[in-house]
DNA sequence: ATCCGTGCAAATCGTTTGCAAGGAT
DNA sequence: ATCCTTGCAAACGATTTGCACGGAT
C-alpha cells in the first residue's frame, strides 16, 4: 500500500464515520499515513509542525483517537513509554522491542497464535485481543 | 510458601538492602504476602489502611518500588488500568486477563516460550524480557 | 446555517518527589 | 546520634476536556 492510498484510506474511513478532514487533519494523515516507524503523538505533532501544518498537540490525539475508533490505526503501549501509533492496514504481528535504541520490529508466527487460543480455550475462555512484546537485546 | 513465610521473605530482602523495617512497611509486606489477586497500589493502601496501619500512599508506593528493586516482587502494567503487583517467588508465568471482569489468571506455556526464544534469535536478539497477556472472555 | 473542529489552558490519573518532622538502627 | 522514613502537598508526564471562536459541510 502506497503512503498516497493509505492516506485516502485514512481520509475515507473518517469521512464515513461523519468526521470533517480540516486542514489540520488532512496533514496528519499524510504524516501518519508516511511513518514507517511506530511514532509517538509528539513525534507525529513535531513531524506535521516540520511540514508546516498549524496544529496543536491536542488536535493530534483527537485525530489519533477518531482514527483508532474507526479501526485504521492501533495504538501500541509499551513498558514505561507514550503510546505508539501504526497503520492497521497490514496483518496482524507482534512486536520486538529492542531495549537498547528503542528501534520495534514486527513478526509473525502462526504457532504461537494457534497455542494462545489453544490456552484460552483449555480455561473456558476466547481471546478478545492479545499483546505479546518481546524485550530483547543484540546478540553479541 | 505461606503468607508467613513470604512476609519474611520480604522483610530479610529489604534488611539486606539497607532498607528499615518500619510500622508501615511491616503492615505493608503482610498484605502483599496474603495478597492472591494482583492488587495494585490503591487496592495495597486500603487494606492496610483496613488492617489499622496507619499508612500514605506515598509510603506505599515506595515500599513497593524498594520491593520491585530487591526482585522479590513484580510489577504488571496491563491495559488501561493502573500497575498490580504480585509476589515473585513463584516461576514464571504469563496473564490472562478476563475484559469483563478484570480477573486475572496465570498461566506457562513451555512451548510458547520456547518459540519466543527462536523468533529473537534468528533475528540476532536475545530476550531480556517479555510480556504476554492474553484478554479474554468467559466463552458462551 | 449548521455543527463539528480548533487552540488554549486547565483538569485528570497514576505515580513520584521536596520538605520538615519523626523513628529505626 | 545518625540517617532513613514518614506524611503532606506540590510536581510530574501523558492524555483528556471545557470553553469560546472559527471553519467544513
Amino acid at each position: 500500500m502506497t503512503h498516497e492510498a493509505r492516506a485516502l484510506a485514512f481520509e475515507t474511513a473518517l469521512r464515513r464515520a461523519g468526521v470533517r478532514i480540516t486542514r489540520q487533519r488532512a496533514a496528519l494523515l499524510r504524516v501518519l499515513a508516511a511513518a514507517e516507524d511506530h511514532p509517538d503523538a509528539i513525534q507525529l505533532f513535531q513531524r506535521a509542525t516540520a511540514a508546516g501544518a498549524g496544529v496543536s498537540l491536542a488536535t493530534v490525539y483527537r485525530t489519533l483517537s477518531a482514527l483508532e475508533t474507526q479501526g485504521v490505526i492501533l495504538k501500541q503501549v509499551f513498558e514505561g513509554a507514550a503510546a505508539r501509533f501504526e497503520p492497521a492496514d497490514t496483518r496482524h504481528h507482534d512486536h520486538m522491542i529492542d531495549v537498547d535504541t528503542g528501534e520495534v520490529h514486527e513478526f509473525v508466527n502462526e504457532r504461537i497464535e494457534r497455542l494462545q487460543a489453544e490456552i484460552a480455550a483449555e480455561m473456558g475462555y476466547e481471546i478478545v485481543r492479545h499483546r505479546l512484546e518481546l524485550y530483547v537485546r543484540r546478540k553479541p
